[in-house]
DNA sequence: AGTTGACGAG
């Protein structure tokens, strides 16, 4: 094998390079390329190009891809052009299938320019696959060193899920600039990593490189998501410092991190000086008034900017659906999901999502699973949704039916999702699910937040483990106010009355304070002890010394202490003066207080209102017969009986259930349906002569004594 | 000539 010096190789390269230098400069070749340019072909392309930028800057991307497909050649900037118009319209499938055309073109060289587009495409398309064998492609030919490239690399693999994979990426690029680093924040903190895209972003600072209105928006979003009202307000200063808190996006951003962090006049105040707000100010606004609790207001503003200039965009509609939700006004949401509908805006999953979220909260469960089953794509939110609507309307069985699915076919469960299955175990007691959930928890790895902690003393206590529950609570953070409301309200439905209140009274004495929820397991503590005057006294301090205005599950707390304390008088004035419209729930407790102390006036009358909402009410119809027939007034005990029949009204019975293995079985008293029936009641006989064997081994042992 | 990143949803 011959070897040739290196210095060969270097004289080899340079004598190419000059040649082709002179090649140019040579005045035969001048005149001869010259012509060609100044000929109608080349020059085309130049004009073409132009022209095919103009169409696409004003949207019209018809008229730009007709005049591609006509032009008889075309180079690297025409296809960037004409790539970029259906990118930029959000059809990446086109514009990625045009990129592939392109590459077998064997007249064309994909540049920088157009592989940041195409990368583009791919993370917003989730197309990973085709993003990889594109990296693989930019890491032959060099182009990965272009900082473009490598930030739409980045951004693509953190768009598409792999934050490691992102972050690498970063950190092998040669250059830098502030797109690479408010790519690599973003990614960051949009994968809930906010404290890394914090410690990204200082030292960004720190590099000296110029911040802008992009890496301050950013900065800002990742110290609301963590309520981190200190980094917040220095990143205010360095912008306002900067002129940058003058543009919608910073401006909106902070108007949120203050809203986020509590400093809710600091927040409204930014979101009143903005001049002409912007769709998305609207919409930020809208949601923090829907944060607030203050959904009333939310949706006053929502008519407000139907009538200004500004129209309305998906994230509006979801948030004002999501007002529509926590409020239950079904017949408003009823109405913006047929907008939404007709403008096509349902295909965005913030809106499917919102409007799953309504009619789960206004309990029409079978509209909510038909909007889940017809979503072509399906986030974490809009699993989660649908798994909390279950759970919380009580369907146990098909909440855990879901998240098998999702198990199987859906995304990683997050924090949601396990907070929904953790509440249904302990709406259905079932222990042993309940700390298979836990340890689910635990194995992968899931960051033990408020939201969890919570839902795991809730599910422990509402299982009969208080032991359990008191374990977790003591693991938590001492300035949470959730876990120690949980707790609280574990011991008021364990019966620990005294524990509760207790505790309560150390979290006061911890200066922490408490919400809506911690008042109702004090008043149901209170209820359950018999503590009436204990539980007027609360009752009257929650407003007056925490401005929480009691809501119809405190008035029933009342009711119930009144009726348990057989104080029926002071019962019906407590719903005579409630602001809100007393639901079946205090009726009902009212009439079994009635029914207890024997009083049918009354009882009569609970019943009505009850029967006027729900005529066919089996259970208030048999209450109401029940208590005629106590008094000996047969009459019109039978009437009601008679009435029932009439109507083919049954009371069901009240039903048991067990779990065995993985199968959840219901039963009635004297119930013979299980499939295993024969078995279990064979089981059952000889169970009982095991007890009379007991009874009468008992008797002789005593005998013996 | 043409390219990369941001605020609002459970």
């Amino acid at each position: 094998m011959i070897m040739f010096p290196r210095t060969y190789f270097r004289g080899y390269f340079t004598r190419i390079a000059n040649s082709t230098a002179d090649l140019l400069e040579s005045p035969l070749i001048k005149t001869q390329i010259n012509p060609l340019i100044q000929s109608n072909k080349i020059p085309d392309v130049l004009e073409c190009n132009f022209q095919i930028k103009e169409f696409v800057k004003t949207g019209r991307l018809e008229d730009a891809r007709k005049l591609f497909d006509e032009m008889p050649q075309r180079d690297v900037v025409s296809w960037t052009n004409v790539i970029s118009g259906y990118v930029n319209a959000s059809n990446y499938d086109e514009g990625l299938n045009l990129f592939s055309r392109m590459c077998v073109d064997p007249c064309i060289r994909v540049d920088p320019f157009v592989l940041s587009l195409a990368l583009k495409a791919c993370g917003l398309n989730n197309s990973l696959t085709n993003g990889r064998l594109l990296h693989g492609a930019c890491v032959k030919n060099g182009l990965v060193n272009s900082v473009f490239v490598g930030s739409s690399l980045l951004d693509m693999y953190a768009k598409s899920g792999y934050i490691s994979e992102s972050c690498l990426v970063f950190e092998q690029m040669p250059e830098k600039n502030v797109v690479s680093w408010t790519a690599i924040i973003t990614g960051l903190v949009k994968a809930g990593y906010c404290k890394e895209g914090l410690l990204y972003f200082s030292e960004m600072w720190r590099s000296g490189l110029h911040c802008d209105a992009y890496s301050f928006a950013i900065a800002l979003k990742a110290c609301a998501d963590i309520c981190d009202l200190e980094h917040g307000k220095e990143i205010h200063t360095q912008a306002l410092k900067k002129g940058f808190d003058l543009g919608s996006y910073v401006v909106n951003t902070l108007a949120t991190m203050y809203n986020k962090c509590g400093k809710l006049d600091y927040g409204m105040c930014l979101f009143g000086r903005m001049t002409i707000p912007d769709v998305v100010g609207w919409t930020s606004l809208i949601t923090s008034y829907v944060q607030m609790g203050k959904e009333e207001i939310a949706v006053q503003q929502f008519k407000r900017l139907r009538d200004s200039e500004v129209r309305p965009n998906e994230y509006t509609f979801a948030a004002v659906i999501t007002a529509c939700a926590h409020l239950g006004r079904i017949n408003w949401g009823e109405q913006l999901h047929a907008h939404v509908m007709r403008a096509g805006s349902l295909n965005a999953l913030s809106v499917a999502n919102s409007v799953m979220t309504l009619y789960s909260r206004c309990g029409q469960l079978k509209s909510a699973s038909l909007v889940f089953d017809c979503m072509t794509s399906k986030d974490i939110v809009s699993w989660s949704s649908i798994i909390t609507g279950y759970s919380q309307a009580g369907y146990g069985k098909e909440a855990f039916d879901y998240f098998s699915w999702m198990r199987r076919e859906g995304p990683k469960p997050t924090e949601f999702a396990f907070a929904s299955m953790l509440s249904v175990s302990g709406s259905m007691a079932i222990l042993e699910q309940g700390r298979q959930v836990h340890a689910h928890v635990l194995k992968v790895g899931l960051k033990h937040t408020s939201l969890i902690q919570s839902a795991l003393i809730t599910m422990y206590s509402k299982c009969g483990s208080i032991k359990d529950a008191s374990e977790i609570y003591n693991g938590t953070s001492k300035d949470d106010v959730v876990s120690w409301t949980s707790m609280v309200n574990g011991f008021a439905e364990h019966g620990d009355s005294l524990e509760a209140l207790d505790l309560f009274d150390k979290m006061l004495l911890a200066g922490l304070r408490p919400d809506a929820v911690t008042y109702i397991g004090v008043l149901s503590a209170c209820s359950h002890a018999g503590l009436v005057d204990l539980g007027y006294s609360y009752f009257n301090s929650m407003s007056q010394k925490f401005q929480i205005s009691p809501c119809k599950e405190h008035y029933g707390c009342m009711v119930d202490l009144l009726c348990r304390a057989g104080r029926l008088t002071e019962a019906e004035n407590m719903i005579n003066t409630m602001s809100y419209e007393v639901d079946d729930v205090i009726w009902s407790t009212f009439l079994r207080a009635c029914k207890i102390h024997g009083d049918v006036e009354r009882a009569r009358h609970a019943a009505e209102r009850i029967l006027e909402h729900n005529p066919n009410c089996a259970g208030t119809l048999t209450t109401l017969a029940n208590i005629y027939s106590a008094k000996g007034r047969w009459r019109e005990a039978a009437d009601i009986r008679k009435l029932m029949r009439s109507k083919g009204v049954v009371k069901d019975a009240g039903s048991s259930w067990i779990k065995v293995k993985d199968e959840v079985s219901t039963f009635v008293s004297g119930d013979k349906s299980h499939p295993g029936g024969d078995h279990i009641y064979n089981i059952l006989d000889l169970l009982m002569s095991g007890v009379d064997v007991l009874d009468k081994e008992d008797d002789s042992l005593l005998q013996a004594t």
